[in-house]
DNA sequence: AACTTATTCTATAGAACTATAGAATAGTCG
DNA sequence: CGACTATTCTATAGTTCTATAGAATAAGTT
C-alpha cells in the first residue's frame, strides 16, 4: 500500500469535515449510484484513505441517509410556507414548482442521490422519507383540488394524477440540469409553471 | 451446497429460455438496480443455480445491455410512425405520448431498467443507447416546433424545454404505474396530453 | 515541552460476488 | 438402447468491498 502523496490537515472543526465528508459521498453516489460506489471512490475524492470515512460515519448505508436527508431537508416546510401565502392556485403552484426545484442549485448531487437511491435504504429509514415523499405529493395535491373548489382549474381534473405528472416533470430536471445550463433554474420553474398551468395549445380563437 | 429439490427441465427452445433469463433479469435489475442485484438474485428467481446463467449471457452487463436494449426496442419506429401519420401538432403530440407510455404495459421492467440503469453499461453501448434517447427526444421536439411554426402552439414555447419536460412526466410514469393500477396506461396517457395542451386552468372567459 | 485528545493511517478479517472449468444430467435421434 | 448434443450442476479461483483494530500523527492545552 502507498504512502498518500501529502498527508491532508485534520479540520479543527468536526462539523465541518463531516459536511465534506457527506458532500463528498452525495458526489459518488449521485454519479455512480449507491451500489456502483465504493467508500473508496468516496475516499479518492477527499484525498484520504477509505478506513479513514468510518471516523465520521458507521456505515455506508448511514452515509447515504445522510445524503437522503438532507436532499428532502426543508423541501416540506418550504412547499407548506409557499400554500400558506395568499394568492391564487396558480400563483400557489408556481410558487411550489419554484421552491420544489430550487435545491437543484446549490444541491443538486444530494436531490439526485434523493431521487435515485432512497430506495436502497434499509426499510425503517425508507419508510421515513417516503412519509417526506408522500407529504410533498398530497401538498402539490391540495393546492390542485382548491384550485379546482374555486373553478380556478378545470373540473375535469384527476388532482392525484394532476400532482404526480407535474412532481415526476419537476422532478426529471435533476437528470439533465447540470449538464445544459444554458437554462437557469428559475427559468425552467417558470416555463414548467407555464406549461401545466396554460397549456401549450395558442389561445384566442377557442370556444 | 444445498441440492435444489427440483431440477428444473431443460426447455427444447433456447430463444424461449433465453427470453425467460433475460426476463427474470429485468424484474431484478428494476427492483434492486443493477449493481445492487446479483446474479444469485436472478438464479433465484429462476430456480436455478447461479453459474447456469452463463451459459445464456457472458457477462452480467451483458445481461443489462440485452435488457436496456429491449426496454427502447420500437420506441424511435413508434414514434416516428406515429409523427407521419395526418393530423394536427396536438393529435400527433397525443398519440407520441400514447405510443412513449404504452410499452409500460407489457415491458415495465425493461422500461425501467432502461431509464435507470443505462448509465451502467459499458461505454460504447451506453452511447449507442444513448443515441436512441436523443432521437426520442428530437421527434418531441420535432413535433413542438411544427406547431408553433402553424400556430397552433404558441409562439413563446422553448421546444426544448417543452420537449424535457414531457418526456420526464411521461417517463415518471414508470416508477409508480404499477403500484397504483387503479389508472390504465391508456388513461394516464389521455391525461397527460390534455395536461400539457390544455393546461390545467379553466378556459371560457378569457381574453 | 509534556500531556491529552482528535483524526488519519496501515493492515487485515471476513463476506459477497463474478466468472470459469469440468462433471453430470436431460433430451433427441438413429 | 446407445450415441450425441444441450443444458444445468458442483466447485472454486480470484477479485472487490465493507468494516474493525490498533498504531501513528496532528492539534490543542497546560
Amino acid at each position: 500500500m502507498k504512502r498518500l502523496p501529502v498527508r491532508p490537515k485534520a479540520s479543527r472543526n468536526r462539523r465541518r469535515r463531516a459536511a465534506e465528508i457527506i458532500d463528498a459521498a452525495a458526489q459518488v453516489f449521485a454519479r455512480r449510484g449507491f451500489h456502483g460506489a465504493s467508500t473508496q471512490d468516496i475516499a479518492d475524492v477527499l484525498g484520504v484513505r477509505q478506513a479513514s470515512l468510518y471516523y465520521y460515519f458507521p456505515s455506508k448505508e448511514d452515509a447515504l441517509e445522510m445524503v437522503c436527508a438532507r436532499g428532502v431537508e426543508g423541501f416540506v416546510e418550504a412547499a407548506i410556507s409557499v400554500t400558506e401565502a395568499r394568492g391564487t392556485a396558480s400563483d400557489k403552484l408556481r410558487g411550489l414548482i419554484a421552491s420544489h426545484l430550487s435545491p437543484l442549485r446549490d444541491r443538486g448531487d444530494y436531490v439526485k442521490v434523493f431521487l435515485n437511491e432512497r430506495r436502497h435504504l434499509p426499510t425503517e429509514s425508507r419508510r421515513r422519507i417516503g412519509r417526506l415523499s408522500r407529504a410533498i405529493e398530497r401538498i402539490f395535491e391540495d393546492v390542485l383540488r382548491a384550485g379546482i373548489r374555486s373553478r380556478e382549474f378545470r373540473g375535469d381534473l384527476d388532482p392525484r394524477l394532476a400532482a404526480l405528472a407535474i412532481l415526476g416533470m419537476a422532478n426529471s430536471v435533476a437528470t439533465w440540469y447540470c449538464k445544459e445550463l444554458n437554462a437557469s433554474v428559475d427559468r425552467v420553474a417558470a416555463t414548467f409553471a407555464a406549461l401545466v398551468i396554460d397549456g401549450i395549445r395558442r389561445k384566442g380563437r377557442r370556444r
